[in-house]
DNA sequence: GCTTGTAACTGCCGCAGCGGCAGCTTCTAC
DNA sequence: GTAGAAGCTGCCGCTGCGGCAGTTACAAGC
């Protein structure tokens, strides 16, 4: 009667959900009218998306019904919005591929990952920094006293500068240009406030940008190309400054 | 460095995602910065939303990236479309509930699904129409020449009827109203296309609303007290007509 | 060389909501 | 009496891993 299979109805009996009226003695599963009536409600519910679970719920301890419909609908509207933000984030990679296949510059197309570095922890960053022994124990003192949010919210600040480089980059800006140099300049800056960086070291730190697998792997990921045209900006504005 | 989970990176290789660059012979698994680029594309698929066997595909295969993009940002605003829809309504299930609720009229919310008798075969009519054989045979015959489309066009169209009539009870119509009688006739004319239907036979029929569970339960589905107002309506109906 | 702590491994259960199959029993109809 | 339909139990499958148990391997300190 209700359109739903024999095998969702012993489910239903499985789980609780709706167990007939009673069960023959040859193993039989009879439903009368009471279980057609809370079956109606069950569909009601299920059509609009509630999870078996939460019907079972409502139905049987009372819960109220509408404030479980309205946390519902939040859920549905918060799910509708992450697939909307999704698509358009599709959509732009789509028209970036286009426009470089189009343009014939076949690979400029930049990744942009919400959080490049989600989940490396503090521990990974010292391995990447070995070379670099005096910057390690810098970085671990630093991210020490940051709680969890703040740790994260410096991996997407320093995902969306990379980001930002690449679309220099892709713009067709030479390593040397004003903007870059500014770009690069402002990095410099975030990093001299940890600990002072001796022109030497600078130039190390950029021959590791191509260098370094993990870093290089890092850039590339962004926008191939990007690893050498970080190195070659760095190397650029350690020139211009003799200091 | 990924941030993934060794479980993670375990379930990939299973799944032929991304098998290792090498197993040792004691087991581990070793990549290297092959595998690291190929991640970083897996990673960016991944947070599009694309499913891990198409992003195989699309890795392996040399499926066209761009194609299998379109196609994935198709389901999304499909998705993204049937959550707003779905939203929707309940959001007028909740709106209906709410104002039921602050009238005092408990319960006359009415359940509006699109076809109440979605999957019910003739066999199941026929069934419910045993108390009235010739009918069962003509109805048989009726639905024999018609096509499945045919059927559940038929099929919505009395589960509208059923909701438009659950609509006239909540608006507080006595059963003999005007606007009522007039439903009533349609479904009479109906009714009597397929087979010409004595009077008695027709408060019969009018008895079976409330007597055959399987009706009544399906009226009651709608709206409560929906089964004893059909059969009220069609009462008052014979009654109006002598003929 | 031995121990200890850590990390890697395999393999199985679990999640939502059933579909589908195998293999068995029961009902229904002729 | 018998055939066919329909009911039953129980297990595997899907997605994308998380979590646990039990085992083995490696790195470091003594």
């Amino acid at each position: 009667m209700s359109g739903l299979t024999a095998r969702t109805l012993r489910h239903y009996d499985e789980i609780g959900l709706l167990p007939p009226a009673r069960i023959g003695s040859n193993g039989h599963r009879y439903y009368e009218e009471r279980q057609l009536l809370q079956l109606q409600q069950i569909l009601v519910l299920r059509a609009l998306g509630v999870g078996l679970t939460e019907i079972a719920r409502i139905l049987g301890d009372q819960v109220d019904e509408l404030e479980a419909l309205r946390d519902h609908q939040h859920r549905l509207l918060a799910e509708r919005d992450r697939l909307d933000t999704l698509a358009a984030t599709v959509s732009r990679t789509i028209a970036d591929l286009e426009r470089s296949r189009k343009d014939g510059t076949p690979m400029t197309s930049i990744n942009r990952p919400e959080n490049l570095f989600e989940g490396i922890q503090p521990a990974d960053v010292e391995e990447s920094l070995r070379d670099f022994p005096e910057h390690a124990e810098a970085a671990r003192r630093a991210t020490a006293a940051m709680s969890q949010a703040e740790i994260e919210a410096g991996q997407r600040e320093r995902t969306a500068r990379m980001v930002h480089l690449a679309e220099l980059m892709a713009a067709g800006h030479p390593a040397d240009a004003e903007a870059v140099q500014s770009h690069i300049d402002a990095e410099y800056q975030a990093l001299t406030a940890l600990r002072t960086v001796s022109v030497e070291e600078y130039r190390a730190i950029a021959r590791s940008c191509t260098e370094n697998p993990q870093w290089s792997a890092a850039y590339e990921a962004i926008a191939p190309g990007l690893a050498a045209y970080q190195r070659a900006a760095m190397e650029a504005y350690a020139a211009a400054r003799p200091a």
